[in-house]
Parts: C-alpha cells; sequence; structure tokens
RNA sequence: GCCCCGGUAGCUCAGUUGGAUAGAGCGCCGGCCUUCUAAGCCGGAUGUCGCAGGUUCGAGUCCUGCCCGGGGCGCCA
C-alpha cells in the first residue's frame, strides 16, 4: 500500500509516510490519513486525522487512539519532531523541530526552480486546446480568459510532469467563412453588411487592405479566404503578446480535403452507430449519454458542424494522446455530452476527454461596466486591454478566479502601480528578494561553516518555510483539479508569509551561520515565486 | 420543462477533496521607514456560508427539495 517515495514531493512526504506506517502498525486497512497544515499555531506545524479515520474500525475512542500512535510516528521521524499532541475530537499535531525546518529550506533552496516539478504520479500525454475563435475578427477579452487558462493550465501540467501540447483549431471553412467573405464584399462597395454578417469596422478596414493588395473584382469567396489570411495575421500577433505559443494548428478545411470527415463518418457506421431519418444522417450520440441522436448529414447533404469536429476529435484520439481537454465558453455546455459520446462510440474512455467551461469576464470602470470600444458592432479587444493594462495584469487577473466564475475586472485597478495592485504584490516580493542577494553580493557574504545557532527560528521564518513546503501539493492540486486559478493564490500566500519574514528577520549581517541560513531560505522563496509567476505566465523582475 | 455555473464580511472572491474559533484583497479607522526596496508591515470592525430537511463523532464542503441570478437546450457554428 505504500506508493514509492517520490523525490518531488519534498520533507512533507516522509512525515505522511511515517503517520502511514504507524497506522498500519496498529491496525490494517485504515484508509490514507491527511497530512494538513492546522489553521492555528497553537495546533503545532502539521496535523493528521489518521486516528479519527481509525477509531471506527479499531472500536476505541479516537483520542485513544491517537495516543496510541504517537509512540509510532515519534520513534519514524527521531528528533525531526520535536512533539506530539492530542488535540480536539482526536487530531493528532506535530510539531516540528527546528533543525527540521533548517533542512527542509535547505533542500528546497538545492532544487531551486525544478522543486514541486514532476508530481504527476502517472504522467500522460495531454492535448490542450483553447482560444480557437474564428479567424474572422479580432481576438476578445473573452478569448483573453481562455488563452490566460489554456496556456497556464498546460504550463501548469508540464510542470508537474506530463507531456502537454497546445493546439489552436481553426474553423477556416463553413458558413462563417462564406458570410465573412461576403460581409467584405459588402463593405469594399460600400454597401451593408447582409444579414447575421460581421458589422465591426475592421471588416472595412480588412477590404480596403485587399483592395489596396489585390485589386477590385475579387469573388466573396476568395475575399473570405484574404480576410482569414489577415486576420490571423492579428490573432497570432495577439497571442504573441500574450506569451501564448501554439505547438499545432488544426485546420478545418485541411481535415475536409483529406477527406477525413467522411472516413470518421463511414468509420462511425461500420459500428453501426449511424442512421437514415427524414433525409438526414444521424449518430447514435444517445446510447454514449447524450440527450438525443445529433445529425452528422444535413438533408440537404451537406456535413454539419457537429460531423467535422467528430472527425477533428477522431484526428486527436489517432495522435495518441490520453487526454484530451478543450477550454470552451460557457454557452457551449450543451455541446460536450455529444462530443463525448463521439468519442466513446471510437472507443476511447470517456474520461479522455474534458471541457473545461469558461465563464464570462466583464471589464469594470468607476462601478459600471466598461466599453473598451463604442463603434457599433465592435467589441471589447484584447489588443486594448493588453494596451491598457499590460500583459502581467490581463493574465494574472484572468486567473484570480476560478473559471466557472465570472469575474470583472477593475480596470482603474488594474492599471495603477500602487500597492492595491494584486498583480504587483508577488512580483515585488521577488524584487525585494534579488534585491537582497544584490546587497549581500556587494558587503560580501558571510563563509565557512559555521553552525546556525540555536533558537534562531522566527514565528515568520517558521511560517515561510512551511508555506513553501506545500509547492509540491499545490502543484499537484492545480494540475488534478485544472485550477490555475489555486497558483495565483497561492503565489500571494507565499509572498505574503516573505513580507512578514522580511519585517521580522534580519538576513545581511544577521551573523556567523544566520545569514547563510536565511539567504537559503530567500533562494527558495525567490525560486518558488519565480516558479510559480511563470506558470501564469507573468514575469518575475528583479527589480522594481 | 430539462441541463450547466454561481449564491460565503459593505464590495470582489478564496476555502487544500468531510475537520478544530470560516479566511484574503479592496473599502473604513489607527500605528510603523537613520540598517537588506514603505509597490511593504502591524493592529481594529463586520458573517442566519441563499432557505429547509437529511447523512455522521463532525457539513461552507456530500444527498434531496425549494428560492434567486447568469448561461444553454438547432438538420447554426
Amino acid at each position: 500500500m505504500n506508493a514509492a517515495p517520490n523525490p518531488s514531493a519534498g520533507p512533507t512526504a516522509a512525515l505522511g509516510d511515517a503517520i502511514a506506517a504507524a497506522l498500519a502498525d496498529l491496525h490494517p486497512g485504515v484508509p490514507a490519513a491527511a497530512l494538513e497544515r492546522p489553521p492555528r499555531p497553537e495546533f503545532g506545524d502539521y496535523s493528521t486525522n489518521a486516528a479519527m479515520l481509525a477509531a471506527p474500525l479499531i472500536g476505541e475512542p479516537p483520542r485513544d487512539v491517537a495516543a496510541k500512535l504517537i509512540g509510532g510516528i515519534e520513534q519514524r521521524l527521531g528528533d525531526a519532531v520535536e512533539r506530539i499532541d492530542v488535540a480536539g475530537p482526536g487530531f493528532l499535531n506535530l510539531h516540528m523541530s527546528e533543525g527540521w525546518f533548517r533542512d527542509a529550506a535547505a533542500l528546497v533552496a538545492g532544487r531551486g526552480r525544478e522543486f514541486g516539478s514532476g508530481v504527476a504520479e502517472r504522467p500522460s500525454k495531454v492535448l490542450v486546446e483553447f482560444v480557437s475563435a474564428n479567424p474572422t475578427g479580432p481576438l476578445t477579452v473573452a478569448s483573453g480568459r481562455h488563452l490566460a487558462y489554456g496556456d497556464s493550465l498546460a504550463r501548469i501540467l508540464g510542470f508537474a510532469g506530463h507531456d502537454v501540447r497546445r493546439e489552436y483549431y481553426l474553423n477556416d471553412a463553413g458558413s462563417q467563412i462564406d458570410l465573412f467573405g461576403a460581409s467584405i464584399a459588402a463593405r469594399i462597395a460600400g454597401d451593408e453588411v447582409p444579414e447575421g454578417g460581421y458589422e465591426g469596422d475592421y471588416v472595412a478596414g480588412i477590404g480596403q487592405r485587399i483592395v489596396a493588395e489585390h485589386g477590385a473584382g475579387l469573388e466573396p469567396a476568395e475575399l473570405g479566404r484574404l480576410g482569414v489570411e489577415l486576420m490571423l495575421e492579428g490573432i497570432r500577433a495577439t497571442l504573441d503578446r500574450s506569451r501564448v505559443h501554439f505547438d499545432t494548428w488544426a485546420s478545418e478545411q485541411s481535415l475536409h480535403d483529406a477527406g477525413a470527415t467522411e472516413n470518421a463518418i463511414a468509420d462511425l457506421r461500420d459500428r453501426g452507430l449511424v442512421y437514415e431519418h427524414e433525409g438526414a444522417v444521424w449518430l447514435r450520440t444517445s446510447e454514449f449519454g447524450d440527450d438525443k441522436d445529433r445529425v452528422l448529414i444535413r438533408a440537404d447533404g451537406a456535413p454539419t458542424y457537429f460531423a467535422a469536429d467528430i472527425a477533428y476529435h477522431r484526428d486527436k484520439l489517432e495522435r495518441g494522446f490520453d487526454l484530451l481537454i478543450n477550454v470552451l465558453g460557457a454557452d457551449h455546455h450543451g455541446y460536450v455530452d455529444r462530443m463525448r459520446a463521439a468519442i466513446v462510440a471510437f472507443g476511447a474512455p470517456g474520461e479522455s476527454f474534458e471541457v473545461s467551461i469558461m465563464q464570462m469576464v466583464n471589464l469594470v470602470e468607476g462601478g459600471e461596466r466598461a466599453r473598451m470600444s463604442k463603434r457599433r458592432g465592435d467589441f471589447a479587444r484584447l489588443d486594448d486591454l493588453l494596451e491598457d493594462i499590460g500583459v502581467d495584469a490581463t493574465r494574472f487577473f484572468m486567473l484570480m478566479r476560478s473559471h466557472e466564475t465570472p469575474i470583472d475586472i477593475d480596470l482603474e485597478l488594474a492599471r495603477t502601480h500602487s500597492s492595491d495592485n494584486p498583480v504587483y504584490y508577488a512580483q515585488y516580493a521577488h524584487a525585494r528578494i534579488c534585491s537582497l542577494f544584490r546587497t549581500a553580493a556587494e558587503r560580501g557574504a558571510e563563509t565557512g561553516d559555521d553552525p546556525v545557532p540555536a533558537e534562531s527560528l522566527e514565528p515568520a521564518e517558521r511560517a515561510l518555510i512551511a508555506r513553501l513546503l506545500e509547492m509540491p501539493d499545490q502543484i499537484s492540486r492545480a494540475a488534478n483539479k485544472r485550477e490555475p486559478h489555486g497558483i495565483s493564490t497561492y503565489v500571494r500566500e507565499v509572498a505574503a508569509d516573505f513580507h512578514a519574514f522580511y519585517r521580522d528577520c534580519r538576513v545581511v549581517g544577521a551573523g556567523p551561520g544566520l545569514e547563510q541560513a536565511r539567504l537559503a531560505v530567500c533562494a527558495a522563496t525567490r525560486d518558488v515565486i519565480a516558479t510559480l509567476l511563470d506558470l501564469l505566465g507573468v514575469e518575475a523582475p528583479e527589480e522594481m
């Protein structure tokens, strides 16, 4: 039952192992106990509910079981632990020794930017598809949230040890492209765009550029193709500014050209899952958890968007991914069941397909919903937001909340370069540490093997180290739950603990032994913050 | 009608897979720079965790039913 020790888990792993072993001695088959950080300092550095889990199986009161566990845990941990108390309903509270904290800090510092990486229990090959905005307009702030989430999730999964690829699916075929071409044609002619067409001012600009380069008189279909090229140029530039780089761009048109849609439908037909009804061709998605069957080919002979997407996802599966993650807007949630049904129809496990549903993002200024652009038919562009508040603030604010919650971005707050702006809080901690190392270098760091003075571990220092030790758990949690916002919460906690440490603990010139020990704590903190910010796609400046 | 998401401090939101006296930021009040960055720190006030039941040693967290807000239920994409 003991998992192989994972070097990535850090110093706390040994605590969990000791508890599990002591528990196994007492009674077999007790479920894995939690190792938590208790809510209050008096409760020690770590606590476990092991005794409360074992009590019903053993048939004794939790506090009695807890008392029996103490010896076994103490014996295994030696002088790492100073004292173990039984508390409350049966918690075991572990008070770690000063030496244990010093060793832990040195270990974390030694791992540098690697600390917390490789925590995935079962590394797998993952494809994250996100943004995938139609190339018929510039990216919006909604895409900005998708991109921040998708890219950060990819970074986190990669750091955790998975083999991750980012992909953008390009809807470069179909009725929307036709409509886009018709809209451009109308603007060139000085007419209103057709019903339901693209009304944004940028369409006229696209038309002008095409006329300037290729002359007038192009067919709408050609205008659509050239328009997509130009829009794509802009989209790539915006992604670049946002620090997002896709490994692959999948093209719907290419799938059509390769006959992928027909092949996918033929495959499903071979599996006996396709039938004809009222002139259309249907897929039995209802056999795999969907509400009802879905149309693959319309009565007029044209394949549906769903059919093309099935072909696309079949292609993803054939490329050997264990896990497909799609990042979609809330308006697409009704689409999830049918797509998963198709995945299962191809013989892949349902769990191999996941969708992260993104809630909306509003821009707020002065307590009111902000308009980034007042032009008719236009919308809040990501470029305008990047211009306004910068990449760091954009990405950080997008990831401060769970993706399942709508967010309001306060532009006034995001713009200010003051302490009120949460994006600078963690960056400032990082810059402060870098500055501290510069000072240490100027003054000449203390050298030698002086021992660390006893009773030199201040409460703030102890709290900071304990916070750093959460790193592996925080990474695996963010990765497993697909929640980059957990990283954003955690990095602010690390920064807050560092600022308190900085207040209470002199580093440079602290004295023989102590200065080096505290520089190790600072180095560990600096690296952890830099890693976390990088996972969010935010820079870690060395000075501010 | 059915499905998804949310409802936690004045505001915006966290809440580590069911744990101890529910937290943070903003806003409000008051303190702290002759030593490593004050973009910082410290102290102070505020809660029927939407409502009602249930599960158990224990529920903001899990189950059921309601209420409110947002989104979705096409041979559109």
